[in-house]
DNA sequence: GTCAATAAAG
DNA sequence: CTTTATTGAC
């Protein structure tokens, strides 16, 4: 049994200590983490290392983004991805080498997008879709059993979002958006490992904004993701959102997903 | 027996929980606080009523300076003097009606001065010494028991310093400043309760630079003051420096000042 | 070093 | 609302 995590921690300094709760009570075999907000120099790699968790992927800059993927079994790096080519920290992906041998495993973090779902108002919109539509034209040639992990800022089905009326012309649900991210799944016959095992219409957020009274109202989107190539979907045993974390003091607005493979 | 504290607390919304200690262990009757750095409306002003402090004159601003008096005897506040006439919050004056009835209670925060100590290089200096001997005129005419309390910056004696020699160039113990609250003093016959009960040569600091390893080294100055005319001195039964806040977490610069009076 | 304000990002 | 970087003050 292999099990793989995936967390935007909105900054790794900060809430190392919940990083730490989260390895202790879930125990992953490897956790994948975005938005890091660090230089790789500021990662927390000891206390990790100190953990268990000693083989490390860092693709960290200064303040934004940041990706990391700490493991207890063995790995080895092999791929930080620029897909914007403007130097941001989005990408890392990993070979493990120990269990799970042979099994590639891609951490991102998709651009949120800006405010405003239109091309030419707001260029990060544009960006986004392009950032997908990059990944969509290296995911369809991979030839290896692949589990994709991370933020997407994507929510594709109208019951991983508290309103989907309401929420049409919100970026992160627009139709483009979902259109576009199934064209990433169809591209490969990409396996959503979250509707996998909690199918639809079934209540299944990651993410809910800082910006709204959300302790009190529910109003969370599923943004986070794990897509399983088809092979490897096929090992998938189990698959759960860690939704505690939200109740801890000071929360990241994400929570972490956790699938569990036989491997 | 009325007891009267003063303290610098840099960030009263940072710090209300040591300021709360400090009221829990010390229990003065009265507390003058300086660096208060936020506006009257953001004042814990409820916090501090609930543990009997219901008299409060705040002179705040915006992010800087601020200095405010609370009580648990009765006070009426009677001035602001904005000696420099820029709008900076670094004076609120009360008189006492209870316990203490007719004293006068200056709290005051004079201005740090800048970095060098020359009036033509940094205007910042001339102002601190402009600001103390304005001080000085109105201090020489007051006419009723009065006790003038805050950060005056100065750090008057050889001993109120960790070391006379190598400081004699550096604001807060230049001869110029050292001189200029001499003439304060002498103005009225100020007498300087710090070191009626602390007499030199006794170690007697109040404030340590954060930039410094003051942790381990014990570079400290006396830069908090509480002057008490002639008539008033003759009723301070006791003083001390509340040195033990220098180890709780997160302390400030400075330490809390308490004169007992018999009254 | 520590604090508040600001701006940019989400 | 939350986080980081930056700036200015001390």
């Amino acid at each position: 049994m292999l099990s793989i995590a995936t967390w935007n921690i909105n900054s790794v300094r900060l809430r190392i200590g919940q990083v730490k709760r989260v390895i202790e009570e879930q125990a992953p075999d490897v956790l994948c983490l975005q938005e890091i907000k660090c230089q790789e120099s500021q990662f927390p790699a000891q206390a990790l290392a100190d953990m268990g968790y000693v083989h490390q992927a860092v693709h960290g800059q200064k303040g934004y983004h940041g990706v990391a993927t700490v493991s207890r079994v063995p790995l080895r790096e092999f791929s930080r991805h620029d897909w914007q080519d403007n130097g941001e920290a989005r990408h890392v992906g990993v070979e493990l080498l120990g269990p799970g041998q042979g099994m590639v495993l891609e951490n991102v973090y998709i651009p949120a997008g800006g405010d405003v779902a239109d091309r030419e108002v707001n260029p990060k919109f544009g960006q986004k879709l392009d950032f997908l539509e990059r990944m969509t034209r290296w995911a369809d040639a991979i030839d290896r059993p692949t589990l994709i992990v991370g933020d997407f800022n994507i929510a594709p089905l109208e019951c991983d979002v508290y309103d989907h009326k309401a929420l049409l012309k919100v970026v992160s649900h627009t139709p483009i958006e979902v259109e576009t991210l199934g064209r990433f799944r169809d591209a490969h016959g990409w396996v959503d490992l979250g509707r996998t095992f909690i199918p639809a219409p079934e209540r299944n957020y990651s993410w809910w904004s800082y910006r709204s009274f959300w302790r009190q109202k529910d109003q969370g989107r599923r943004l986070d993701h794990m897509w399983a190539s088809p092979d490897l979907a096929k090992q998938a045993t189990g698959h759960r959102f860690v939704e505690e974390t939200r109740r801890w003091d000071s929360p990241s607005d994400h929570v972490p997903l956790i699938t569990e493979f036989d491997l």
